[in-house]
DNA sequence: ACAAAAGTGTTAGGCCTACACCCATGA
DNA sequence: TCATGGGTGTAGGCCTAACACTTTTGT
């Protein structure tokens, strides 16, 4: 490798360090993940997950939400790493160890990045062999988003701000691959006591008018202190 | 920095990539932490979580493998990768990202490593403060193996193979901070059927005795791939 | 008219929790 | 002999899971 001015040095030799994101949405029925098409080699044409380098001034989740950023406009998702990748030759480039987070975003918000020529929504049952190791990033993110929604009230970030307990079950529903009985459902989520109803059901509405609610974020912390486990 | 033969450069400037490791012991009443002390600058002195350099040819897990065995001795111990710590500032000298693991050995087992000198068991409770962000990750590491113990059978990692109910008890009560009925335990843990007894309880056991078990992997995974779930 | 969506309540079974006594051993 | 540790079973309460009908609307 040649020397001059714009190098680094080092006395030993370093792995690069990425950030990689998976983007979860969800459209009232599928789960979605938002993948960008290499437009350069290596599997230039594959899709991929959204990420890149990290710069010397942040941190790795700094580094996936500008990411994020860069690619859906969205600057306060829910953003969480879950492990690091770094088999050795898992970039046929060079050395590159990254950090992979999944990120929680609510389709409605997404007006489309920087990058939007490149990048599309895809089903889960739809998604192409991806390149490099995103394959099986993608797989440990989906398998880690159904552990975590199994205890923490992650699914919202997924749903508007107002939604309906049918549109909540099916979230659910949609994630963990099975089916819920309608009214178990509708009486565990309201026990729970971490939502409220969005606006009281007006005095015209008819039986197919479904009541809509929002997710209480500060019951929710309220009750998880008191020693709480939410369960599915 | 000076640039020579010895040197490795790239176009962008890189971090450091190390790999730390929680290590996890169990003497019967206390969880223990391995902690080595400092010979050098920074920190000085100060106690530190066992980690090193990952080198070119091995993953981080590799890494924290191989600092596990060169500070324990133990060569097929669990070790898991549970987050990366890339504070700009975490190591005065330099950027380094660090990819923690926590390690669950069997105290028995420990020979004492090559650093043994420097290298001391402490309990929970007697924990200096430490070097870097050691205290950030070794409190994160605590949280995740009371998540993880409450969901999968990793407790038994910490005992001898062969043990009581009341050791297996101490453990879990020690992890979780909290005390248990005695009967109800019992009654869980044998209902869950992955405890098998070690030996037939001679005809000659007084009361007093108590009878041994043995953790069941096989018929552990035999129930998990039924769908089976773990729970505390 | 028919299909699809939403609201609503009960029951049976299983699981969890709390709880007491006896025996043997070692101090 | 006294304190400690270990073995053992039950009853009540809570939670879970299974399950049906009615109303309304859109086609």
């Amino acid at each position: 490798m040649e020397e001059n001015k714009e190098m680094y040095s080092y006395r030993y030799p370093r792995p690069a360090v990425t950030a990689d994101c998976v983007i979860f949405g969800f459209d009232g029925v599928d789960i979605k993940v938002l993948l960008i098409q290499r437009g350069i080699e290596p599997f230039k044409g594959k899709w991929a997950l959204p990420g890149g380098f990290m710069n010397m001034n942040e941190t790795v989740e700094e580094c996936a939400k500008r990411e994020l950023k860069e690619e859906t406009g969205l600057t306060n998702a829910s953003v969480e790493q879950f492990h690091s990748f770094s088999d050795v030759n898992r970039d046929p480039r060079e050395r590159v160890v990254t950090v992979a987070h999944y990120a929680l975003v609510r389709l409605a918000d997404v007006k489309g990045g920087d990058d939007a020529a490149s990048a599309r929504w895809f089903s889960m049952n739809e998604i192409p062999s991806l390149a490099f190791d995103h394959d099986r990033i993608l797989r440990m993110a989906v398998n880690r988003l159904k552990e975590r929604i199994c205890f923490e009230p992650i699914g919202f970030e997924l749903l508007p701000q107002v939604f309906t307990m049918t549109e909540l079950q099916n979230l659910y529903e949609a994630i963990l691959e099975v089916k819920f009985d309608r009214r178990n459902f509708y009486n565990k989520m309201l026990k729970l006591g971490i939502l409220t109803e969005a606006e009281p059901r007006p005095a015209n509405a008819s039986r197919r008018t479904p009541s809509k609610y929002r997710f209480n974020a500060e019951k929710y912390t309220e009750l998880k202190q008191k020693g709480f486990r939410l369960e599915f």
